[in-house]
DNA sequence: TATGAATGAGGGTTCATTCAT
DNA sequence: GATGAATGAACCCTCATTCAT
């Protein structure tokens, strides 16, 4: 139990320095130094700054995601349709609410990195946002879901950065709208 | 015209590489070696690295859309939904023929700096798709251009890098496809 | 016995490393991986790197040195001359056959280190080819034995390496017609 | 005139350096430290420490042998034999008097490598010693002059070390006889 | 304008050694 | 005896930026 606080401090006093400098300003020492640890631990852990990186945003955006499903759950939404939404709203409010996150992955400007990271996660067979969303699909006939999902999740976070960083003036809520036409739209596209 | 060829010469080295080696692991000294000029000129023209990224970026943007106006109004389009996606499948096939261009923006992840910018750029009041855009989305009686051109922009440039880059699995036409229904959908949100 | 098998298993991984990699390239790390040991037993049986080095050069050049006196004393050489020649000639055809030894020694370019144990070694008075050589040497009247087993010594050290390396253009057969040139008057400095 | 400067006082701090703590004791640091340069100097000359060394050793080795050459030139001396023994001992005075030389070859082991270059250096066709040394065995009838050069360079250098530093138990002048005498004897292989 | 030698903070990384278990 | 996680000093090297010429 003791044994991986070492891990845990440092991927904690990153997750802490990337969202507040960003990931490029954060240098090894920074994290070190935070973690009150040697340089040499880091490399214990690590490879470099990238895998921390890494570990961190799939952690983090399983741990999103995964709430999103647990919280839809608990639901009773029944069409497909609404169960997307559902998801992405729960997504899009954690991310108000935290906006730090995005700092983390777009300050310098990883925002394609973590696309594609995010992608390779949601769409790891065994994640359950995944099963979910093939299933729903497979009972709307969409043509193809991978692409679907790719292209709603590609809008949602290229625009949620300039919508919560407010570089475009737009509320969230008419922002949450805008979202529910375009996944609307995806999802008939067949 | 001696005075200027530096610069000039300074930007187009520095474009070769960005789009070869990609921002980062490009240098000053790559750079200036390119434009067989000396160090400090470089700081002469530009303040540093980044201000000169910012320069080439609002260049080729222009030159693009410029391009794309230009060629729309030799057509005979009336609509405003297909002059909008005549435009985007201009720059579609722009950068499928040339997808140098998405390394130099995307190489080093920089997606999200080069949306800002590109927003910055096409909604300066002074350029032609702004007006084009902001007139005939009156006419169609859009509740908010500025918004719905955004997130054309957002879509498409989030989206055409996976694509060329065959991120992911699917050809341009069919890409194209998505693309039209979503520029339709996002005018059609009032 | 099981006891001191970690300490050879050190001793032999070392060697095998030494040989391959050379003696700087070859990390405490590599060492005790290789052995199957754990980086602490490391310093149960040895000071450091150094020290590790010394016992295989003291092992490795004594086990050649007394293969070479066995050798020599199932022939029936009774000139002293021929003795001193048949040993060094021993040394040289079996540096030939396993020239790893000479990476080992030199790829680190230890050649002056090795050159001191080595004399250290062979003049312990203990060791069969000193008592054999200062034995020759008084029935010859060599003035001063030590010194003369110290320049043959060292001038075939020195030239072996280049000469196995093929870092200098002569076969193994005229370099030995050399050395015995070497030898013999060096055993007529009186 | 003060251009270079800097370069020099790197060679010369690095040269201080490598003759007192030895060759890998001697960090980069040092250096500049020493040289009253920044750290970021030492690049602009020299591509690592190795090539540094190299250039030392070059500039010293023939400064050496140059020497020589040009004492030899004022003496009268006309057999070979002579000639070739008033260069080594020339070599071996000058080792005697500055024998902080000897540590900067040899500190750190690196006699093997030393040797390599050297006999680069003085083979290199331009050299006098070299000239001399072929036109003289030439007359002399050697069979293979650049391996009896090889050989004796050899000889020398691998035991002057032991010899100045006390490692063996022989003073000046009765090592220089036998070097005198290994040296006649090579000369008569032929 | 133009130069390019000089700067030096800062980067990532390695590895011999220690020590609590 | 044996372990291996932890240490942290030390290393080499890069490169944006400055400034005297």
């Amino acid at each position: 139990m003791e044994e991986t606080s070492k891990k845990i401090r440092l991927l904690s006093s990153a997750y802490k320095l990337f969202t507040t400098k960003g990931f490029n300003k954060t240098t090894i020492q920074d994290i070190v130094d935070a973690a009150r640890v040697a340089k040499g631990t880091f490399y214990l852990y690590f490879e470099d700054k990238y895998k921390l990186q890494e570990e961190l945003i799939i952690n983090k955006s399983l741990e999103i995601f995964n709430e999103a499903i647990v919280e839809l759950e608990k639901q009773n939404i029944n069409k497909f349709d609404d169960q997307v939404i559902f998801i992405f709203d729960y997504v899009i409010d954690y991310l108000e609410k935290e906006p730090s996150i995005l700092n983390f992955i777009s300050k310098d400007l990883s925002l394609g990195l973590y696309h594609e990271k995010l992608i390779n996660i949601l769409e790891g067979k065994e994640t359950k946002i995944y099963d979910l969303f093939i299933k729903g699909a497979k009972e709307n006939n969409l043509k193809n879901p991978e692409l679907t999902l790719f292209m709603i999740i590609e809008f949602v976070s290229s625009t949620i950065y300039s919508v919560l960083m407010k570089k475009i003036d737009i509320n969230i809520k008419d922002y949450k709208k805008y979202v529910h036409e375009i996944i609307k739209d995806m999802l008939k596209i067949k």
